[in-house]
RNA sequence: CGCGGGGUAGAGCAGUCUGGAAGCUCGUCGGGCUCAUAACCCGGAGGUCGUAGGUUCAAAUCCUUCCCCCGCAA
């Protein structure tokens, strides 16, 4: 029974472990994050992987960082057949991708070679792709940049949001390393070299931050943000120095908001300001972006639950006119 | 003891500082107006003001206990 090495952190790694331990293969040791104070008590918690690997007997290492040679150490003691990496959260150096025969693979969230990097989910949505998908590649000493073994794609829809497509390409994810590691293994497998240049930016890493609506931007785009951004990191903006998450919203048609724009601007002749009120009703609140405008649909005030506009209109009477953002 | 917001009718909020009849915007039910309406008018139902104690002639409001929800930070 050939024997697998994983390194994962959170719960798409947790997925991928689970298909591995209910395989052929022998897990014979996890290496995840150190638990990290989670949550308002600052409790520390441990990573989705570890409470998985615990429930299996199967060993753990936390290591700050794996590179340290300790680590290297146990690896070459552990003699894995295979080292399978997924969303693991720290760079593995050569010495370790050298240990297992078959190779140290990772599963990637994303149609290499676009969007190597930290987050290629919500930047595949952000950026506006038609497509996205799950590559196996046999790991090198760069950032995503190794040899492709497997990869499969899948159509983003309408109304996804990262943490939608994010559990598609869980599940599609498994079967894809699966047959992967069965290819390897009969000698079979074809790898095929990426090219040096990747078509998109690097998917970097996002912060809380990275959610920060900036109105100037185009109404489609901040819409496509909103769905990226769901739930990590989120999406929001200020009213009245509080801040406001936007959970839904879409772009109002073009027609329509070019209507609202010159009521709103009425006589004075005055555009209306990214971020202002064009419309506030009953049910339905429109804010003026940089091109477009953006219909909000969900929202959560600072210190609030969720609520739908409506329940947002009620209760805090926003103005036509209003500006959004600070 | 990391910082902070909040728990008042089915929903979202005001009222709390400066104790003294439970309000607002909606929804809901009934009636009216209308060619018609998610529009408008009239009327009604619906709340142990998170829990437990305390102060007071009187507590949503002041003091103390506990429970729960949420934002930030990590």
């Amino acid at each position: 029974m050939p024997s697998v090495v994983f390194m994962g952190t959170p719960d798409f790694a947790a997925g991928v472990l689970r298909s591995l331990i209910d395989s052929e293969y022998e897990v014979t040791a996890v290496f995840t994050q150190p638990d990290r104070p989670k949550g308002r008590k600052g409790v520390l918690q441990m990573p989705p992987v570890k409470e998985l690997a615990l429930e299996n007997g199967i060993p753990v290492y936390q290591p700050e960082k794996i590179r340290k040679e300790e680590n290297v150490r146990i690896l070459e003691q552990l003699k894995p057949d295979f080292i399978v990496v997924a969303a693991f959260g720290q760079i593995i150096p050569q010495s370790i991708l050298d240990i297992p025969p078959y190779g140290c693979l990772n599963v990637h969230a994303s149609l290499l070679p676009a969007w190597r990097g930290a987050a290629p989910i919500q930047w595949s949505i952000l950026a506006g792709d038609q497509v996205s998908g799950v590559t196996i590649m046999r790991m090198d000493a760069g950032l995503d940049t190794g040899d492709m073994i497997l990869k499969k794609e899948v159509a983003i829809r309408r109304d996804e949001t990262g943490d939608s497509l994010f559990e598609v390409l869980m599940e599609m994810a498994s079967p894809l390393l699966l047959e992967a590691m069965g290819q390897i293994l009969d000698n079979r497998a074809v790898y095929t070299a990426q090219p040096e240049q990747s078509p998109t930016p690097y998917a970097k890493m996002l912060k809380r931050q990275s959610g920060l609506i900036d109105w100037s931007c185009d109404a489609v785009y901040l819409s496509r943000m909103v769905r990226a951004f769901d739930a990590w990191p989120g999406t929001y903006t200020y009213v009245n120095g509080k801040m406001l998450k936007i959970w839904k919203a879409e772009p109002v048609p073009e027609d329509e908001a070019e209507q609202l724009q010159s009521a709103a601007s009425g006589s004075d002749q005055r555009a209306a300001a990214p971020g202002e009120v064009l419309y506030a009703g009953k049910k339905d609140l429109i804010l003026a972006a940089g091109t477009g405008a953006l219909r909000i649909l969900e929202v959560q005030p600072e210190g609030k639950k969720r609520m739908d506009t409506a329940s947002f209109l009620r209760g805090y009477h926003v103005q036509t006119g209003e500006c959004f953002g600070r």
